[in-house]
DNA sequence: TATTGTTATACTCTATAACTATA
DNA sequence: TATAGTTATAGAGTATAACAATA
């Protein structure tokens, strides 16, 4: 929340908390957002940043990020996918993941191994230290998911994920 | 859905569809994403990113881009703002949001006027034109978060919006 | 001709350290 | 000394055009 973001809102009861406000005379010391809180977009994106920066917390000891993770476990998940599929599978553009892979096959996580019946091809593949390091990154996204949703239920995750999904379906065909 | 971009089921009737697959014998034709569809945050991810490019095209007539839009938006809504709040307000770090207030200003849709009793600081101020365009904008958008939740009922709407305040709650304190 | 992977490139967003001028 | 705004810089994500090898 926006608001929340105020020192004199920030936590604890506000009455008990004593703080100096820039001059609430001069300029504004509650910041209104109003006109944006009307829109889901707005909240996603704030919801999704603290996501993303907890995520990225939560791979640094496995030297991943969101994208070599994602990829990682999907190459672990469908041995023999190829770059194209993998990357529309990942929602990004072909040049954009062949530095992901570059980076997982010099960290020899994967290989790339080439297809007999389609020399322009290759297939992806998870090594051993691929597939222990992907399940141990696993485990801990898993810990870092529930922390995200310490505080609720089942329904409304469920609930959030119909949503997402729609939200992409309707506007993907704009 | 990643299994939606797959080119035998990407639209219309499956079973009407004949697409050649690229040798289903060889590699996969069907990526599962088993492992990452658990994950709320991965769901977030991908429908952020098609809001992110739709906003994006709903901006450009205007030349605005997201950060721009917010911060136009919230100068016009709370004017005398300064820009320590108005990072604040955005989540976005004092340095990113310069070169924002830079571009609006360089536009002239806003002006940074001194303030007399802190001369360290401005306070932020959007012109007619400012105003003028914020409201275009802001119209351009109820219509771009219509087609965003066009088949979405209003209550879940308020669960989606809901959750994403609870997940910045549940993380910004990790 | 079309497709797979690639290179090069550019733009945006994010994050940090260090500076200046005020307070 | 602390704060407001700034500069410089670096890392990461995203997007497009164009190429070589292969189909």
């Amino acid at each position: 929340m926006l608001s929340l973001k105020n020192a004199h809102l920030s936590s604890g009861d506000p009455m008990k908390t004593v703080i100096k406000e820039p001059e609430p005379e001069m300029g504004v010391s509650h910041v209104s957002d109003e006109t944006l809180r009307a829109f889901v977009g707005y909240h996603m994106k704030r919801a999704f940043n603290v996501v993303q920066t907890d995520l990225a917390r939560t791979l640094k000891p496995f030297d991943l990020r969101m994208l070599t993770y994602t990829a990682l476990v999907l190459i672990v998940d469908n041995p023999g996918l190829r770059q194209s599929q993998l990357a529309d599978a990942m929602d990004v553009e072909r040049p954009n993941l062949v530095v992901i892979i570059d980076e997982l096959e010099r960290r020899e996580l994967i290989v790339r191994d080439r297809v007999p019946t389609d020399r322009r091809a290759y297939a992806l593949k998870a090594t051993l230290a691929g597939r222990q390091l992907c399940e141990k990154a696993v485990a801990a996204v898993t810990a870092h998911e529930q922390r995200l949703l310490e505080n609720m239920d089942a329904t409304t995750r469920d609930t959030v994920i119909a949503a997402m999904q729609l939200i992409q379906k309707s506007l993907s065909k704009g």
